[in-house]
RNA sequence: GGAAAGUUGCCAGAGUGGUCGAAUGGGACGGUCUCGAAAACCGUUGUACGGGUAACUGUACCGAGGGUUCGAAUCCCUCACUUUCCGCCA
């Protein structure tokens, strides 16, 4: 969430940068800046009130100690109503807290100036593009085919097992899931990020942490009985990891690469964008984390995006960046810059990674925080992206590279699943 | 799953009702000494929010939440977690 200090100090600045993301700020601005004003004066008012109750306190301590019981007991008296008000003033500023902490989590995140305008995703701007469009031979089949016709991939087997939307990898097809995750890491640590292995199950704290709860709660797996959620993504556990942390400058960028399998209800959603491997409930996924000093966050956010180009190259897929518009942009994110790859059957664009800086936003709401060389501590920069989700790569790998022989595996593929072609 | 013991600052660890944001030791940082280093000595070393231009100052925080009390790190209750032993187990 944005930090309350910022609010206040930068309110038309605010309203004016939210209006791009196409929310209307101005009531519930009003309504924060009016609370901090009331959450003020309470604690003046209530600090005050505790501040005489320790002085008594501590008058009747010495009474007592000096045998002055009578006196001491005259204290006591005098004590009755103070406190009373404490009572209520401390009740008031925790509501106002409460109150004021239920808006700031419906405020999303400030678009970076370089965020075009727009609603939707037609609004979203080609940054580069890259990659040469396959020419497919006649008769070509579209990803869910190919992966029955060579036996890659049974999605009735998972219906039975689990229900739509969890596949059943076998032979060559799950083989190349693990070719594709050990390439990702190898890659990642190649390029600087330290792999971790997070848990794939968190508690709700985590999920506060970076911001899944409460406004996403629907998203997620829930195992109710232990009150654990199901990971969307890596980002969660491995973000978390720096949650109430007090960082040393010279330890940042902090880069950090992870696998997981990623669940997610996905609600709603049907027809030929779900088809095969579009989306699923249960799919793999790289991803790349970074927390940065807030000076130079950008500068990581053009290097993680650099990465994920060198990944799509090596798998020598048809690329293309967009630039997200501000309606398209997740709540939480300043600037995301999404990767689509060209499925050539489905002749269609598939995400398949989005790259994003959170500015503060997250570290706030996490209590991410560095001590700088001048001793003051302040919020971190987070960043993510994923490098990269593997289902519409591998939709993308299976119908570009289909040809009368089989499908071809890309070069910086083979070593990983040491075969060259699916036939 | 059963039993017991714990949870205090960067770390170790003392503190069982008042002057305790918290002894002591270690670490880190700064200084003295030194050609330099080590040793020794001296000093500094939490977070959040409020007031103040600032120096500074008020309040809260000793796993979390509640209670008792004029006053709680300390007493009581609930919960979470950790460790050890037993059971089960990849």
């Amino acid at each position: 969430m944005l930090t309350l200090k910022y609010i206040t100090e930068n309110t038309p600045e605010v309203i004016t940068r939210l209006a791009k993301k196409n929310f209307r700020a101005d009531e519930i601005i009003a309504q924060v800046v009016e609370l901090d004003k009331q959450r003020k004066q309470t604690q003046t008012a209530a600090d005050n009130a505790l501040s005489q109750s320790n002085a008594l306190s501590k008058e009747i301590g010495m009474l007592f100690k000096q045998g002055k019981t009578e006196e001491a007991n005259a204290v006591k008296e005098k004590t009755v109503e103070l406190k009373e008000a404490i009572r209520e003033l401390t009740e008031k500023q925790t509501s106002l807290e409460l109150q004021l902490n239920d808006l700031l989590v419906q405020i999303p995140n400030l678009p970076h100036d370089s965020v075009p305008a727009g609603k939707h995703a037609e609004d979203n701007v080609i940054e580069r593009s890259g990659g040469v469009m396959p020419q497919l031979p006649e008769g070509a089949l579209p990803h869910w085919e190919l992966a029955k016709k060579y036996d890659l991939i049974d999605f009735e087997l998972g219906v039975k097992i689990s229900g739509a939307g969890f596949p059943v990898y076998k032979g060559n097809g799950a083989r190349l899931q693990r070719a594709l995750i050990n390439f990702f890491l190898d890659q990642a640590r190649e390029a600087g990020y330290l792999e971790v292995q997070p848990p794939y199950v968190v508690n709700a704290a985590s999920g506060y942490g970076t911001g899944q709860l409460p406004d996403k709660e629907g998203q997620m797996y829930h195992a109710t009985v232990d009150d654990l959620y199901l990971i969307p993504t890596a980002e969660v556990p491995v973000t978390n990891i720096y949650r109430d942390v007090i960082l040393n400058e010279n330890e940042l960028p902090i880069k950090n690469t992870a696998y997981s399998a990623c669940f997610r209800r996905e609600a709603g959603s049907y027809g030929k964008d779900v088809r095969g491997l579009n989306r699923l409930h249960q799919f793999d996924k790289v991803e790349i984390v970074q927390i940065q000093h807030p000076e130079k966050s950008y500068e990581s956010l053009t290097e993680m995006v650099s990465y994920v180009q060198t990944l799509v190259e090596k798998l020598e897929l048809p690329w293309r960046i967009l630039r997200l518009c501000g309606g398209d942009m997740s709540f939480t994110s300043a600037l995301t810059f999404d990767f689509e790859v060209w499925s050539a059957a489905q002749e269609r664009w598939l995400e398949v990674s989005s790259v994003s800086n959170f500015e503060s936003y997250q570290a706030n709401r996490l209590k991410c925080r560095f001590k700088g060389n001048d001793k003051k501590t302040q919020l971190c920069h987070t960043l993510n992206g994923s490098a990269l989700a593997l289902p519409r790569i591998v939709a993308a790998l299976l119908e570009n590279n289909q040809t009368p022989e089989g499908i071809k595996i890309p070069a910086a593929l083979v070593p990983y699943t040491g075969f060259d072609v699916i036939s």
